[in-house]
DNA sequence: CAGTTGAATGACTACGTAGTCATGCCGTAT
DNA sequence: ATACGGCATGACTACGTAGTCATTCAACTG
């Protein structure tokens, strides 16, 4: 009823009958704090209804408790993902994450908000170029961590998968299974996972004696839109790809749409394969063929070095590398009869 | 170079020969300051790098330019466009954005912070229940708005869209299409969107002499999995239903995996409706009949009462109720052959 | 010309905490 | 008994800003 925005520190003290210095130690979890006071502050805070105010807090510490999150546009489902989990990750942990979008200026104004204090540190998942912002943020020991995107020459944490060993593996169960006329829509070179994605991807088919025709490929941006597009571009040509490989599951579901309304069979007149394994790649409606990152552990493993950095400011840059895993659905499979569960290989 | 983390308004007060008071004036916008005067500060504001620390700032005024919002589960894929089209609208006003999920403790998080002033007012786009937090929240006069979800005794701000109608337009189409055995896919009461969507819908069957049988209702957790589970045992009925409302859209894209798996054809044996129309609804693979909601709108409209009540605190609680549009789309309309695009009616 | 008004500015304090330094106290080794 | 070392605590200051109050000076009024 009266709790209203207001006891302070010094207000506790005196209803304790102890230094507003020891208030302060109690709530800091100090060590050095007979048994007997704390428990006496407690209780007294507990009546009261005292809370430390966060934003003096910050003043002195420079910790806000909140942690800058920068992902690309939501539309693309491997964000929200990331987003969802990081959430969960954080909000564990009691960290408050804000936001930020690529598509606008959200890499500065996250590193703005590093050197404001108003984010203890900043987990980029979609980085784009080696931006002289960033290399500034980190000589200035700014705490951020790298998750999916990454930037080789950019010394500071990142956790990604493992990116070409996942194109490679594409290329090899395409050519297995007796596919020769191989399409390929792919994305901007400024992103670090297409580079590596197209990189095995290529190195693949080359080292099996096979090229990919040029034809053959697309560039275009991240959006199911042009996805659509570019598959309708590559079925209208006089001798079609027999599969295509999009760089990533948003561009394959767009070119599943493509096929559907081109009046072509997946997969029995053409196989489709992404990348991300994102939920909708698993509904069975869709059930897209595609390479399986592990996004929680990525996640999780972004988190756990981000806050060992901020702990230890010192620390030498680390990179992980999650393996992937190829699933096998029915963009890919032999046609059957209708419907059936997803099945992973 | 040197631009470190550092300048104060003292430095600037020294280094532009004012004083402290005056900088800081310059840097609120105050009027009564010459114009001479306030070119000097800002010209060695410049040279000296100096930029206000928010966080001292924020310690006097209890604005540190945050907005929280708090959403649904992620997976819901309405709550990433209502998430991205807040960050736009945002980011717009140099606003940053704290982000909550109903699924942890969000809601009292959320409140939290506004009386910790961590973040200027909330945004909530998933209300559950009206929880004492927000009566509590309210009556402190907390700026926070309702958008998506609603609650009626609530005197606050409030943005939606018109569920009751949208309910009934759907139970008139599949009506005025010659269903009958009509099943319903529906979520937890405690949602004000599936209240008013039920609500409206029953209201119209009842309105034409059509009775919605208890034995082709389901309620279920929101989620794709829960509605082809719920479709499933719908289908399995000894007399199925000949069309199926889903509360919403991800319920249905679930209802629709439902269907193929059990090897039952969309529209031909069984019709299937969803609400919201998010963007995977419109993919012509999947192209399912929804009732668009105009989130863009929703959320402009709510960003914007958020902003003038944070002006003005004391303003009269205002509700605004967008009206809804029916997409007929291939789940629901007569069978033709191969695909097609997108069609609005 | 004395008195009044208003604009422009400076001196100063409050905001609520963290952390530094100083102090008192008790147990133990000498 | 004396000296010492470590623990528990209090007094005090800094953090960078916003905002209040007082002051200066010039313009204006009667």
């Amino acid at each position: 009823m009266k709790s209203k925005s207001g006891a302070t520190s010094k207000d506790l003290a005196r209803a304790a009958g102890v230094s507003q210095a020891t208030v302060s130690r109690v709530f800091r979890g100090e060590a050095s704090v007979n048994a007997d006071t704390r428990e006496r502050v407690l209780e007294a805070a507990r009546q009261i209804d005292y809370r430390p105010n966060v934003l003096a807090r910050a003043m002195r510490t420079s910790r806000l408790g909140v942690i800058g999150v920068v992902v690309a546009r939501l539309s693309n489902p491997l964000y929200t993902e990331i987003l969802c989990a990081l959430n969960e990750e954080l909000a564990d942990k009691e960290l408050k994450v804000v936001l930020w979008d690529t598509e606008g200026t959200g890499e500065t104004a996250a590193i703005d908000s590093i050197s404001q204090s108003l984010v203890d540190g900043v987990i980029f998942a979609a980085v784009t170029r080696s931006s002289p912002v960033l290399e500034e943020a980190i000589r200035s020991a700014a705490p951020l961590v790298l998750i999916n995107r990454t930037i080789d020459d950019l010394s500071c944490d990142q956790v990604s998968s493992d990116n070409r060993a996942g194109g490679a593996a594409v290329a090899s169960y395409l050519l297995d299974h007796g596919r020769r006329r191989i399409g390929f829509i792919s994305g901007s070179l400024e992103v670090s996972t297409v580079r590596d994605r197209e990189a095995g991807f290529l190195e693949e088919l080359e080292r099996r004696g096979v090229t990919l025709e040029s034809s053959l490929t697309r560039r275009v941006p991240f959006s199911h839109e042009s996805g659509r597009t570019a598959m309708q571009s590559l079925l209208d040509l006089a001798d079609p790809p027999d599969a295509v490989f999009c760089a990533n599951d948003l561009l394959a579901l767009g070119a599943l749409d493509g096929a559907f309304e081109a009046g072509v069979r997946v997969p029995e007149d053409c196989w489709v394969v992404g990348f991300d394994d994102v939920e909708q790649a698993s509904w069975s409606t869709l059930s897209l063929t595609t390479v399986r990152q592990p996004v929680r552990k990525i996640v999780e493993d972004g988190v756990a070095l981000l806050l060992e950095r901020l702990a230890q400011p010192e620390l030498e840059p680390r990179r992980i590398v999650h393996p992937v895993d190829m699933m096998i659905r029915r963009s890919t499979a032999r046609a059957r009869k209708g419907g059936q569960k997803d099945k992973a290989e």
